[in-house]
DNA sequence: ATAGGAAATGACAGCGCTGTCAATTGGCCC
DNA sequence: GGGCCAATTGACAGCGCTGTCATTTCCTAT
């Protein structure tokens, strides 16, 4: 059991060919005999013969691992789009390795670095607001990066994203456009995206001529539905009972669902609720929540595509800022202002 | 930009001293001066050095990797269990490798053998059903192998988990012991632990007398909010309207919720809920989903304790079949029978 | 039957780092 | 001021694999 891990060698001398001839057989069946393949495979079962990459790595200089930064892997948010990483790169031969950074930007440091130890093929990292520090290591690595979920103008390398505060900005406005003017906002964890959310509504508010500051109830503490309920508690508490509420989030705007029910106000009767990112229960909720619908599958899929180009063609995206859109979604959650 | 990465001998040519003492500055650098230390550290600086782990991997033999196998990286199932094996191996220097199986035996086969090729120094892996060829590949890899979330009478090597069946068992009685006979069951994905679930539903319902096929719904479906709105509408529509229902996950347990809004049955009053997991979002609810609580920060926790333990002293635990045990949370979603 | 060439296989070096042991330096005591 | 030991630094080999090129084997066409 304890025995010590076969390698190539061993498998060569059990089929009774040389090392370099079993290493073809795995990777390149077709410049090796049949015959031989058989037996060299059998000699790989029997002694449960795994390829070290590391040893692999080395000699080749290829790697076939895809690094992924996100920001968290708790939040559903990254869900999708983790998916269709997978969904794109493993069939094609990579290996997709994950990091988290848990919203800090040191572990994102540090992550960034374990990451090129690795020497990942291409990096894909959430985000476009990276320190300083962070940024050269990225640029040295000579690696293609694609910045994603946010857009900016000064990219490391590509950039797949959308306009988060526009998409704040969008739902605010529905809100106001349903006449109302006491017009709450709800944020947490406060990480880059949140901010913009927060500037969008901001912009919203102002643009209408309302107070942007009076409805606003924040926490660093990381999103969930519990902070949802708890900060809708905290703006009736402070004698601002909005009539509507833009969330962050998803699950900020489903602890506000539940916590109207608690207190007896209708949904959407005597409050309208947006969220953002339309998360799988939004569309089921009672009643549906709208939202802000981000494309995250489908900016996986894409940042797939891209960096695969890139590494197996060299050809890279015509242009390295490429914006992936949004889409509001109204449901039952809003309504029209009642007298 | 894309000029070559730095090697270590690139660093001590450019603090002029040997390669070796770089290696030990950046790893034991009580061996070093420390002028010479913040010498080398201002080259590493400088050429943004990042070490390469495939050639330490291959020169120590050691890879400070612990491989995380898990059924799914979208279910906020494994969230806190994923959370709490960082919390507890990165600060020790500990690098968490993680692949996901999508609840197939085959991708579990080919990230157990992409695993292997790393050389973790320990695995921890979700689940005691892996196949024949997976349990070999394990075993006959002479790493410490950690199983986990449910219990087995043969594990690979440590068993970490819950008896999955028997929580399934106690919340299916809790309703029966609350007068109801019409108790339904949902389930979906149909893995290993949701099948424990049914069996441990079926168990209480046989026990009690009852039926307990008349009553269940399921879906080889992924576990969403949507699917527990539909499989409780299957339910409805096949004429058999329960007034209680086990759900195999919180998620089917929020689905059944909203669904019972939609159609105006009153919670718990017309029908009683109890979910599975303890999702952060079920406290929360409106009503509180009763649920069975699964310790999956605590099972996460104690599952990088051990492979800690057996790393860097050898040291074992006394039993290699420890039961984490479960909580039934009776809360506002489950009532006794009304006339 | 045999030359000629394609297909299959093998030999060898080296990827970047660290374990091991050897060599050098510096500090301290008498 | 010389000798001794500890602290510091260096030289060298080799981890397991693959790129490259050399060699052998096997056909095919004459």
């Amino acid at each position: 059991m304890r025995r010590k891990r076969s390698t190539l060698a061993d498998v060569a001398s059990l089929a009774g060919v040389s090392a370099v001839t079993v290493s073809r057989a795995l990777r390149r069946p077709d410049m090796v005999s049949a015959k031989l393949h058989d037996r060299i495979q059998a000699a790989v079962r029997e002694l449960a013969y795994v390829p070290d990459v590391a040893a692999s790595r080395l000699a080749s200089n290829r790697t076939h691992t895809i690094g992924v930064i996100v920001s968290s892997l708790t939040n559903g948010v990254f869900a999708d789009y983790i998916n269709a990483l997978h969904d794109n790169l493993l069939p094609a031969g990579y290996q997709v390795l994950i990091l988290s950074t848990r919203y800090s930007e040191a572990e994102e440091e540090k992550a960034i670095a374990t990451l090129l130890g690795q020497h990942p093929e291409a990096i894909i990292i959430v985000g476009v607001d990276q320190s300083e520090h962070a940024r050269r290591l990225l640029e040295s690595s000579g690696v293609p990066v694609v910045q994603t979920f946010q857009l900016t103008d000064n990219p490391i390398d590509i950039n797949l994203g959308l306009d988060q505060e526009q998409g704040a900005y969008e739902a605010t406005k529905a809100l106001i456009d349903l006449g109302h003017t006491r017009v709450g906002v709800i944020a947490s964890r406060l990480d880059a995206r949140a901010r913009a959310r927060l500037e969008g509504y901001s912009h919203a508010m102002r643009e209408a001529g309302l107070d942007d500051t009076k409805w606003r109830a924040t926490t660093p503490e990381q999103t969930t539905v519990m902070a949802g309920s708890r900060l809708l508690g905290d703006l009736i508490k402070a004698g601002n009972q909005p009539e509507a509420v833009f969330c962050c989030d998803d699950l900020l705007a489903l602890g506000v669902l539940f916590e109207c029910q608690r207190r007896g106000i209708k949904v959407p009767n005597q409050m309208s609720i947006i969220g953002y990112n339309n998360l799988e229960f939004a569309a089921s909720a009672e009643p549906p929540l709208a939202t802000v619908a981000t494309p995250r599958y489908e900016m996986g899929r894409m940042a797939a595509e891209i960096v695969r180009k890139i590494i197996e063609s060299g050809e890279r995206p015509p242009n390295n800022k490429i914006d992936v859109g949004y889409t509001l979604e109204l449901r039952g959650s809003v309504g029209r202002r009642r007298a």
